[in-house]
DNA sequence: CCCTTTAAGCTTTTT
DNA sequence: GCTTAAAGGG
């Protein structure tokens, strides 16, 4: 492999960088990148993969780690880096999650945990429902007694916080049933298996890495280079691990993230997390000011937010592609939800009739309950033969690996695909452990498109859900169900196989009915004829030509008054999702019950700051109209 | 059946 | 913390 001289190293694809990017494409020091919306976040971090790879900066065998909170993320990160610096190189690009880095160190080094916190060799993720509690079962067995006043539903969440709450181990002399519960779970003792929370695998993993000073050693002798995505997220337990690995080591660590989109506190993000990683690693601090994606009359609504975060207002530099007069912002006042919908769904029907917008280039946003605030509208839509739908439910369901592969498997049946071939021919080898340098290879090739053969006859005879669903049986017996649940250890358990088998049936078979092709109705369920619906943590790290904001109310923004900062920073997120366009709404009527009018009182200085930007434009559709702005 | 009290959902990910 | 649904008492 060629190694390029650092110093005419230059960006792959032809991709400029603005100049502190380079800096820290470049850096041979700890970095602290702070990098609003569309800076490019995930870019930089590909481009110094290839730097670090490709010049040898990152010397083989070393490696680089990337750590991401969202399996998407850690994938999409990794696909850039490969495609930007080829297989080769990329195989020395490490990317995954905090759980997968965690759980993996647990699963391979189990037997360097003092014994008294050893996990059996093999435990299952912790079950979290409300029904069925596996840390509550624990603390219960362990003679737990809820503190007096504790109201029962908040008791799941006080157990599975306080089971992590203090680093192992936990003092000799704790009588209190948290020690108990761990040694329960560890060895399933009160479950059939040992059962273990993420956040417990953790927890382990630091435990089992400050036990072994060699292998955090050898953890800082793989890793020469160590990248933390969306850093503004951590939880003190991933910094904790973070830093037992490569505190005071020669690995150097880049983190980027912004504390404008920090709208993760309540699920435990450390807030003080960039001043504590700048003071324990002697991070340099770096600034993006470049925004890619959003025009420039935006960018001055996004701006007007910046001293409620304590930030400097910088002079944030768009994409030269804009004129200055590009972009729109509108905040259209109601009377009730029904006219709100009917003129929302006449604005879409606008953007894709007169060509500028298909439909999911545009989204529409809710603070939350995504159902109780859209559902009038996905009626009004559906009347105009609009499609749209509560994307939330479908994104989950539609990244299951099994999920992802039986929809490949169909696709490659209906069209030519080259990517979606490549996906099920890499599985089947994978699930058949066939080496890539095998002579079986060519068999199991064969073995693939002779089923998609079958396969494609099958789907021409299709004619009720039931054939389907035999369909769907046929693929998942092809790949084979122990197979998968071998490869895939999340179905092991369980019949969760068989429940997304059937819903894929189901799903499918609505869209076919619908459309009457087996193309047309993969592409429908995977959603590229459809306007989604979804909350704003569902739209991080997603861009849209046009965002309609719907209910622009105090109603939305939940514990707004113990939140206030939290829920800034999620408009902040919401509004800067969008390219081109911006819509708020606000009705003064919803369907809630008692509690219909709807006020803007507490989030009055959102108001404030759109006025403010001078320019959003207020519509007033509402018959008493009221001057707000 | 009506009124009051109590419980729970809401913003989330991870093998 | 605010809203809504379910449970419980009379």
């Amino acid at each position: 492999m060629k190694i390029i001289d650092k110093n005419i190293w230059e960006p792959a694809d032809g991709l400029t960088l603005e100049p502190a990017a380079l800096q820290v494409v470049k850096s041979e020091n700890n970095a602290l990148v702070i990098a609003g919306p569309g800076a490019g976040k995930t870019e930089l971090l590909a481009q110094r993969a290839c730097f670090l790879l490709e010049t040898s900066t990152c010397n083989a065998p070393r490696k680089i780690l990337a750590i991401s909170f969202k399996r998407d993320a850690a994938k999409n990160l990794a696909e850039r880096v490969e495609k930007r610096c080829g297989t080769e190189l990329s195989k020395r690009f490490q990317s995954m999650t905090y759980d997968a880095f965690a759980k993996s160190l647990v699963d391979r080094f189990y037997l360097g945990i003092p014994k008294e916190y050893r996990p059996n060799s093999v435990y299952d993720i912790a079950v979290a429902d409300r029904t069925q509690n596996d840390i509550r079962t624990a603390y219960e067995h362990a003679g737990f007694v809820p503190p007096v006043g504790m109201r029962p539903r908040d008791i799941n969440d006080f157990l599975e916080k306080e089971i992590v709450r203090y680093a192992l181990p936990l003092p000799q002399e704790s009588d209190y049933p948290t020690k108990a519960a761990w040694g329960l779970l560890l060895k399933g003792d009160v479950t059939d298996t040992a059962r273990l929370s993420f956040t417990m695998i953790t927890r382990l993993a630091t435990y089992l890495l400050q036990c072994n000073q060699q292998l955090i050693k050898s953890l800082q002798m793989t890793y020469s280079h160590v990248f933390l995505d969306e850093f503004q997220d951590t939880t003190r337990i991933q910094y904790e691990l973070v830093k037992t690995c490569f505190y005071n080591s020669n690995s150097v660590l880049t983190a980027v993230g912004d504390g404008k989109q920090r709208i993760m506190v309540w699920a435990g993000a450390m807030r003080d997390v960039f001043p504590t990683f700048t003071s324990d690693f002697g991070s340099t601090a770096y600034q993006l000011v470049m925004n890619h994606r959003s025009a420039p009359r935006l960018i001055e609504i996004q701006k007007m937010f910046f001293s409620r975060f304590n930030e400097q207002p910088i002079s944030i530099q768009t994409n030269p592609k804009w004129q200055a007069t590009d972009g729109q912002a509108y905040l259209h006042m109601f009377d009730d939800h029904v006219q709100e919908a009917k003129t929302i769904v006449n604005l879409v029907q606008g953007y894709i009739n007169d060509g500028s917008h298909k439909p999911n280039d545009i989204c529409i946003l809710v603070k939350q309950r995504v159902d109780a605030y859209s559902s009038e509208l996905i009626t009004e839509f559906n009347l105009c033969g609009i499609q749209a739908r509560n994307e939330g439910v479908y994104q989950d369901f539609l990244k299951e690996d099994y999920i992802s592969l039986c929809i490949n498997t169909l696709i490659i049946a209906v069209r030519r695909d080259a990517s979606s071939w490549t996906y099920c021919r890499n599985i089947l080898l994978d699930l058949k452990s066939v080496d890539e340098s095998s002579s079986e290879i060519h068999a199991s090739q064969r073995e693939l498109s002779d089923f998609i053969t079958e396969l494609k006859s099958d789907l021409r005879a299709i004619d009720n859900e039931n054939d389907l669903k035999m369909i769907i049986k046929k693929i998942t017996d092809f790949y084979s169900t122990d197979a998968l649940k071998a490869y895939f250890p999340q179905y092991l358990r369980s019949s969760y196989i068989e429940r997304l088998s059937s819903q894929l049936a189901n799903y499918l078979w609505e869209e076919y009915d619908k459309s009457g092709t087996v193309g047309a109705a993969i592409n429908n369920l995977l959603g590229k004829n459809t306007v989604p619906i979804m909350t704003i943590h569902k739209s991080k790290g997603l861009e849209f030509k046009t965002i309609i904001f719907l209910g622009l109310e105090d109603a939305a923004f939940f514990r707004f008054n113990d939140q206030r900062e939290e829920d800034t920073a999620a408009f902040f997120v919401a509004l800067s999702r969008a390219k081109n366009t911006l819509h708020f709404t606000f009705s003064k009527v919803r369907p809630f019950g008692q509690f219909s009018n709807q006020h803007r009182r507490v989030i009055a200085d959102f108001y404030q700051a759109l006025h403010d930007s001078g320019v959003v434009e207020p519509v007033y559709h509402a018959t008493s109209a009221e001057v707000i702005m």
